[in-house]
Formats: structure tokens, C-alpha cells, sequence
DNA sequence: TAGATTGTTAATCGATTAACAATC
DNA sequence: TAGATTGTTAATCGATTAACAATC
């Protein structure tokens, strides 16, 4: 393979997925794992695993297949998640605090180093153990803690402003929950978390089930 | 175009930004948009939006583009939002509490019509104007509202099982925010919503920014 | 050794984009 | 009419799958 070629970012999406997967295989002690087996698990073709690795290096054993904790820390020091991730969220509505709340973040490497609201009634309460700080902060915490990362959580007329301000405070990756698409420059990396946009694509395949 | 080629799930999962980007337009006043226009706002290729509409007929003018009103109408007839689509969800830890309190699925044509968890503390507790209720009613309320849509939002280790309750009880569609590949039959859609993978996506360029 | 499974190439499949005749 | 923009076809691009030699 060609070394060379930037992996495509539908792979990059998978590797994530690929993580987990091998961690839930480590917890039940398991140890050697197929890319047939991986599949499996994950709904994915054993040639697209294989293809997806072959973009990194060569991971696995012929006749044998991949040794799960290996393959764990190639694939986690490919996603960088050999350090740990500054991030910031903004909007403490219940969404907000539910991302704040949840611990998935902490334990995947996603360290959350700052709250965000510009309702003064939210700012100062505590949410786990951090306080919501008013905007007015967010430069300093930002740089303070080098965050290149960012949740939105804040009403859909307001998150293109909210991703301005973070931008300029050098934010460089953005997931943005509320339901806009995002105007940002080119080096600026925007993922969208749309649950709306979901359950409207299923609602076609239920409205057209039964004429197939 | 070929009309008995069934749309391909990239133009299905398409459609609802489509939507929520007229319905914006409508709320500015705006009643006439092209393909250009349109695509500059959801970032997508004006012949995409072309191409995608062609699946399912002709919309537009030549020399004019579409009709705001007209368009939007479609397009959500074409996905069944003419009809209001019953749900149930399960789990209201801070997520699931934060998705029954959000308006955004009731103003898009989703309607909660039933509230799941099996804390005993949690069961008998008012989350927005519903009860939160005992698994043992799950089968009676998904029967009562022909609910066919859910959404899961347990611990990751209980997410199959509820999954096989549901769809044993009718549910057809189910929106998945736990961090597990759920394992069902061929004839019920699933859908992920799974922000520490994006987030591990985002790590990855972080990470190899500088190479570039 | 025989059996299993990788890594990789080539073939296939599918989606996006470009281009333009049709037409408002 | 001249200018603009659609709907659609064909070309391009990219991703997935199949197949198999290499090899554990």
C-alpha cells in the first residue's frame, strides 16, 4: 500500500469504533482476535478492517490475527489518545450538564477543562466539579489550558457566534450539537451531533416500508 | 432518471438538512432559493442538492429555483413528517432526562409518549409533563401509541437487552446513544449517536496537524 | 506440515461532480 | 429576448469487496 495517501476520513471515523471494540474484548479476556471475529462485532466486513489497518502499518499474524491489547495501543496512538484532550463546553442548558455529567469523556481521554454559559443565573453553580464560567473567560481558560477542542451546547441561534469566539480563542476541533450548520475556516474541523436529523431519516423508512 | 431505483441512504440522511435549512429561510422571509444558494448554506454542491431531489421528482423552475414553502412541503412529505411519529425513550440518567426535555423533537413532528427506566427511584418521577415508568409498561405503551421509534439512552452494558425488549414490543427504529453495536434483526434500523468516537476522530487530526 | 488468516492488489460498486440541453 | 437555473446524463472520483499469494 501507499504509505503516502492521507487515510480516508471515513476510515478515521471507523478507528474510534475499532477502540472500543478492542476494549470490550480486553475487559471479557479475550486476547487474539480475527478481523472476521472484529467484524463481527462491530458490522463491518473483515476486509474493510484489514483494508482500514493496512492505511497505518501491519498489525496482525497470518494465521493467527491480531493480538487485541497491541492492536488497542497502535490504533489509540494513532488517534492521538496516548495524551489526554483539553476540551471545553459551552451551553449548560440540561443537554450541557448531561455532557458535563457524564463520565465517558474522563475516561476516554477527554478532559473537560471548562464550562460555559452566558446566563448569568448558571454562571457560578457548579456542575460535577466545575463552576460555569461566564464568555468572558473563555480566552483565558482556553490558552490556559492549550484546548484546541469543543463541545457546543447553547440554543441553534446562537452557536455560530459561540464557534466564532471559540475559534478566535484558538479552538481547532468543534462538536456542535445544536441544530446549524457552522460557517469556519478551512483548518477548523466541525462534526455534527444532530438527533432531530436522525430520527427524521428513519421516519422515511417507516412512512415507506410497506410499499417495498 | 431512473424512479424505481430506490434513493440511497446518503441522499435519505440528506433530506432532513434540507428541511431545517428551508424551514430557516421561511422564518427570514425568504421564498425563492436556487440549488447554489441553498447548497451554500448546508455546505454541500449544488448539483448534489439536484441530484438528490431527482430521486424523488422535479421541484424546482429553470431560470428561477425553488419555492421555499413548496419545496419544504415536499420534502417532508416525502420523509412523513406530515404525520406526527410516537416514541418512546429509555434511560433517563442526565442524558435521557435532557432528551425528553428537549422541545426540538416535539416541534419536528416527534412526539415522546412514553418515559422508561428500571431504577425503582427514578420510576413515578415527572420528567417534563410525563411519568417516568417501569419496563413491565413498555409493551402496553408502545401497543397503545403503535409507537414504532425509540431511543435508547441506558449504560452501554444494558443497551442489547432493552434493544430486544423494544423491538419484541413493535419498535421498528431505534435511535442508540450508548456506546455499543447493537446486534438486531435485518427489518429494524439503527442509528448512532456516539460523541466520544467523534471526538477520537477529531483527536486524530489534532494530533497529525503538523505533519500535514 | 496443514490450516488459518493476514496484507494487498484488482475488480466492483456507488456516490459526487461537471456539463449542458431544456426551459422558465 | 437574454440570463439564469433546473433536471439529467456522463465522467470522475472514491470506497468497499473479493480474491489470493505470503506466511504464521
Amino acid at each position: 500500500m501507499d504509505r503516502l495517501d492521507a487515510p480516508p476520513d471515513v476510515v478515521i471515523r471507523r478507528l474510534p469504533l475499532y477502540v472500543r471494540s478492542l476494549r470490550y474484548l480486553l475487559e471479557e479476556g479475550i486476547h487474539s482476535v480475527s478481523s472476521q471475529e472484529l467484524g463481527e462485532r462491530i458490522n463491518v466486513t473483515a476486509a474493510q478492517i484489514r483494508k482500514d489497518l493496512s492505511y497505518f502499518g501491519e498489525f496482525g499474524k497470518q494465521g493467527i490475527g491480531y493480538d487485541v491489547e497491541k492492536l488497542l495501543n497502535q490504533i489509540e496512538r494513532i488517534l492521538g489518545l496516548t495524551n489526554r484532550w483539553p476540551m471545553v463546553v459551552v451551553g449548560l442548558g440540561y443537554l450541557g450538564q448531561a455532557i458535563a455529567r457524564y463520565e465517558g469523556f474522563h475516561t476516554q481521554g477527554l478532559q473537560i477543562v471548562g464550562l460555559f454559559d452566558r446566563d448569568p443565573d448558571k454562571v457560578g453553580r457548579m456542575v460535577g466539579n466545575l463552576p460555569i464560567l461566564d464568555y468572558t473567560l473563555l480566552q483565558t481558560v482556553i490558552s490556559t489550558h492549550q484546548a484546541r477542542l469543543a463541545i457546543i451546547a447553547v440554543p441553534a441561534a446562537h452557536a455560530q457566534v459561540v464557534a466564532d469566539v471559540l475559534i478566535e480563542a484558538g479552538i481547532r476541533a468543534i462538536l456542535n450539537y445544536a441544530p446549524v450548520i457552522l460557517q469556519t475556516p478551512d483548518d477548523v474541523w466541525v462534526r455534527y451531533i444532530d438527533p432531530v436529523a436522525v430520527m427524521h431519516s428513519l421516519t422515511y423508512y417507516l412512512a415507506h416500508e410497506h410499499q417495498a
